[in-house]
DNA sequence: ACGTGTGAACCGATTCACAGCA
DNA sequence: TGCTGTGAATCGGTTCACACGT
């Protein structure tokens, strides 16, 4: 599988150049609250196990935040993140499937930072429908293709037994979603104009058990 | 073949490798479900979106498991494959920080078909101590390090608050820990005998969100 | 003929190293 | 001097292409 590239005006990186800037930010923002106003490349990557080199190639991409001899100007640099990510703007997203996941994640924190709003929930269970977690009220999975092109949502979340999950991606794309986030252990197969990003935590803990298992 | 053996530990292959061995596992249970006893390349990797030289090659590295003509017998490469990734014996393992995360995972099915086996689990908050969740009791942080050291367990997942999750890290370590899964928004600094995997959730939605906001 | 196993070629991501500027 | 920005060099993972075995 030839790995996806992202190009934009002709210039181009890959999907691992975002994931980082999001780490960036991250840490940025925790120097902001410290009122520390630079910072230069060697010390923000110290704290993330990055190469300084890596970060300025990353920023490269995208202008030229850094004054030479001093380093990046913190608030600015959030600032210039938060335009480059594209969260200016508030995400609006779905969550199908509350099950034990689905309802962690409806009540997770960590996506405010990044102005993601978990909008609405979908699930089958009758018992489950109409109840209201979080502020998110869960409505009926017969729903699904309604609401998420009532409410415009392009992004969802996948918390759905693995078994189900590919009929249910068939259907968030039919309605709008164009981003999804796959919590369930299996390929899911969508059309190239449609983003996939997998979080597969038994082959993230299967990986460490390689490396206990095969040191020496 | 002779020559694997004397290999595998001079040849050298990235994580990556590991993680797709365990998606051919998972892919190949399925195979074997259906009562499908052999299996090509080119077919395989149909599921997976990879493509079948990487199949080929990611096995080489661990020896020659197919048949020329014909392709790999499924129920053989099955337990070949457990066995190069550790989980013909079972995995104790510990998590750390049972808020909404933590306790999602206490419940979590997909861990037992790697044979990974949540043996226990730790919180600060007096209220949730000594309740049993899926048949697992909570204990009080403050008993981390006997805990892990009596029952001899060597990975763990971090569910914690990020500002406490270096702390946890380092005791986790002294207390024999070699691998963590961390769901802590915090790159954790470790020894390098020590393994570390990163799961955030919100980096992997922004990377979408990226997408989605820059398309064409 | 068919599909594996694998050295070689390729390609993309990371790192190097230094020019350029404060 | 110090640190950025970046073309060039490097490194490593993926794919190619074909010899080999069935």
């Amino acid at each position: 599988m030839p790995k996806s590239k992202i190009c934009i005006r002709k210039i181009c990186f890959s999907v691992e150049t975002v994931k980082r800037l999001s780490l960036y930010l991250r840490d940025l923002r925790k120097l902001a609250k410290k009122k520390i106003q630079f910072i230069s490349s060697n010390k923000i990557t110290q704290l993330l196990n990055i190469s300084p080199a890596q970060f300025r190639k990353d920023l490269s991409y995208f202008g030229e935040f850094g004054k030479r001899g001093v380093g990046y100007e913190v608030e600015k640099l959030i600032k210039k993140l938060e335009e480059i990510l594209g969260i200016n703007k508030e995400w609006r997203i779905a969550v199908v499937g509350v099950g034990r996941l689905g309802s962690a994640l409806l009540r997770f924190e960590g996506f405010s930072k990044f102005n993601i709003k978990i909008k609405t929930a979908f699930d089958i269970d009758k018992k489950k429908i109409g109840k209201v977690i979080n502020g998110i009220k869960i409505e009926d999975v017969g729903n699904l293709e309604r609401v998420i092109k009532k409410e415009k949502i392009k992004l969802s979340l996948i918390c759905t037994p693995p078994q189900v999950a590919q009929d249910i991606t068939n259907r968030l794309v039919s309605a709008g979603i164009r981003g999804i986030l796959n919590f369930a252990p299996v390929a899911l197969k969508v059309a190239n104009n449609v983003f996939i990003s997998n979080v597969d935590m038994a082959c993230e803990l299967e990986q460490l058990i390689f490396l206990l298992n095969n040191e020496r």
